[in-house]
DNA sequence: CCTACCGATCGGTAGG
DNA sequence: CCTACCGATCGGTAGG
């Protein structure tokens, strides 16, 4: 028995059950261990929620600061934007998930951190949306209502995984997004 | 003290706390009576949940169905249903955070019930859809990917209330999908 | 990695 | 609407 394992099996679980509903026990019978035996993997039930959650948040950090480097136009960092979000979904579904839903169950003191992570990437986003509407190439009535919009499809991307094709999404998204920012 | 303050409190805990780690107790305090006094107004924590669920659900219903009758063109229609879940969302914010995150909460033959109302709400949702790419008004790759964005973007509304106004969120939502389907 | 176990908390009931 | 209480389950530990 390994730790990834035991990260990766509770991760399908408080997808599917929620952290809160999740027991120790439902984890243990699912990697065939007793319940007592997954603490010699893993600290706390909260240091699973809290790795799931901040490897997520770490991956869209990275991705934003590639993206940053490589100078790219706004609709080109859009596209690429879309594209991380698409690739890390149909990479990791269930710790997408957890991501979204569960973080706020981590202890204070992670959700601080994770909070931080979040709104530097979203400082991110919206400067690429601005720099898009000050060139003339996007528009939009409002910054935060439409940064909104756009993050709660990246958001939800992980539930079309297993149902429908990867690039076929990711083109529906882009063909979405850049029609709705498109300045006419 | 009344069921439906009971409810209206419970569905603050549910979102916020999540259901299943709001325990009676918690609800009992926020209302200001003992946990089993809760019991003389409502027979089980299950049964909460299943009315603020159900009750959200009747109401995209409804509305469906009236939109239905008024033989709107497809764009007048999108515009109807955006102002539909933008007007819930706005009106029960807590109980749109629970009909959308906490609904696989209910028991299983709830369960039925309400993926049943929600099949039948997404049929014809993505009819109008249909229309409008038949008539040549609406332009999408997918009937079912556009579809879950589109959706993504409503069931998140919810998030919007308290942050910004409604009618600059509901302007905003209606020119980026308005766009976005545009078929140029 | 297992057996055995702990205190805390859960949803809910009995009875008035 | 309250006091008193129940069996079940929870996260986690001791000790080997």
């Amino acid at each position: 028995m390994n730790r990834t394992t035991i990260i990766n099996a509770a991760a399908g679980l408080f997808e599917s059950k929620g952290y809160s509903a999740t027991s120790m026990r439902d984890l243990a019978e699912k990697v065939g261990l007793m319940p007592s035996s997954l603490y010699s993997h893993i600290n706390s039930k909260q240091e699973i929620l809290k790795e799931i959650c901040m490897q997520c948040a770490y991956q869209f950090t990275e991705g934003m600061l590639e993206l940053k480097q490589n100078n790219n136009n706004p609709q080109q960092s859009i596209d690429a934007l879309i594209k991380l979000h698409v690739d890390i979904a149909y990479s990791f579904p269930s710790s997408i998930a957890v991501f979204n839903d569960e973080w706020r169950f981590m202890e204070a003191k992670d959700i601080t951190t994770f909070k931080k992570l979040r709104t530097q990437y979203e400082k991110n986003f919206k400067d690429i949306l601005q720099e898009g509407k000050d060139k003339g190439i996007f528009n939009y009535i409002d910054l935060d209502v439409v940064f909104l919009i756009i993050l709660s499809t990246l958001n939800r991307t992980y539930q079309s995984v297993g149902k429908y094709n990867k690039n076929k999404v990711e083109a529906e998204i882009n063909h979405f997004i850049k029609n709705a920012l498109k300045n006419t």
